[in-house]
DNA sequence: TTGGAATGTCAACAAGACTGACGTAAAATA
DNA sequence: TATTTTACGTCAGTCTTGTTGACATTCCAA
């Protein structure tokens, strides 16, 4: 049993596959990114700010040290969109009442639509995607995503699908 | 039967998973790039010059025009890249002898190494993926990723596997 | 022979990442 | 209470990688 999952396992992980498998990384996220991108651009904004809006949304009333964790950046990259994104009125700040260090952070309605906007564009795709291949396919694309992840990624990612 | 199916993608379709997707692929991602980032870095050059020498070396011969299509940039932005690769005996140019107006692009053997040296760090945390997720969720995963791409982008990948 | 295609190059610019240094407020701790 | 640490913001400067626009060269093909 052992022998043979070693075997097929040679077998299969060959070059080509490995190969094979980057290329398919690299024009897929291209793919990922495509939709949302066009809808930024109407705006101004770039990617930067639609995955911290993505963040903001997922886990309303983060810190700033928090979310740098989860986008891991600088906070001098993650402060200028912000600064951005608090001025247009799309992110709400709020000082905390146990450590009023900490800045909390929130969309307001205006940035909940646009970020509606931008995951709808983002999902459409991922929807059509997995309608085509089927549940198991969808399930092995999460496996093998999830195993490349640095393991403190991981960790975050784990979190954020309990919360 | 037909009805199954669309119960059960309705069911496993929901607002969560494709969530979940989402940051997959965002998380997923910078593992990809993590590796050979670092050693990159040691030789002062970017991903973009990496993702150039991974096509070069995919497509021995190809001209700039070709790779520009893979690569979705400018020309501008690749001959920048380029220019480097060459210059530092990365990368070599042959005029075409049927059309001499193209140039061909091949790696050096020096390119072939540093090329050879960056695809073993990415395929390293590809294959400990594929290793520990089994043959039917890589083969998922690479159906997903294509299900993801532009049409055009598709159509590349497909040509690239047969070649 | 001339138009257009393939390529290269110059200049200017922008997004988005980085480092380093510094400041302020508030909490934690010695 | 005094000091240190933490959380956050900001200024300044740099780098990579992308962009647009303009222009030159080469040379295939009609």
């Amino acid at each position: 049993m052992q022998n043979d999952r070693t075997g097929e396992s040679l077998l299969f992980l060959t070059d080509e596959q490995l190969r094979q498998g980057i290329e398919a990384m690299f024009f897929a996220y291209r793919g990922f990114t495509a939709d949302p991108d066009r809808i930024l651009e109407k705006y101004n904004y770039g990617r930067a700010h639609h995955r911290a809006m993505h963040f903001i949304n997922r886990v309303p009333g983060t810190n700033v040290n928090n979310l740098l964790k989860i986008l891991g950046v600088t906070k001098q990259s993650l402060n200028r969109v912000l600064r951005t994104l608090i001025q247009d009125e799309l992110v709400n700040l709020k000082i905390g009442t146990k450590d009023r260090r900490e800045r909390h952070l929130y969309l307001t309605d205006k940035g909940k639509s646009l970020e509606k906007q931008l995951s709808t564009a983002q999902s459409h795709r991922m929807r059509e995607a997995y309608r085509r291949v089927g549940p198991d396919a969808v399930t092995g694309f999460k496996q093998v995503l999830e195993a490349m992840m640095d393991p403190k990624l991981q960790v975050t990612y784990k979190k954020l699908r309990s919360s």
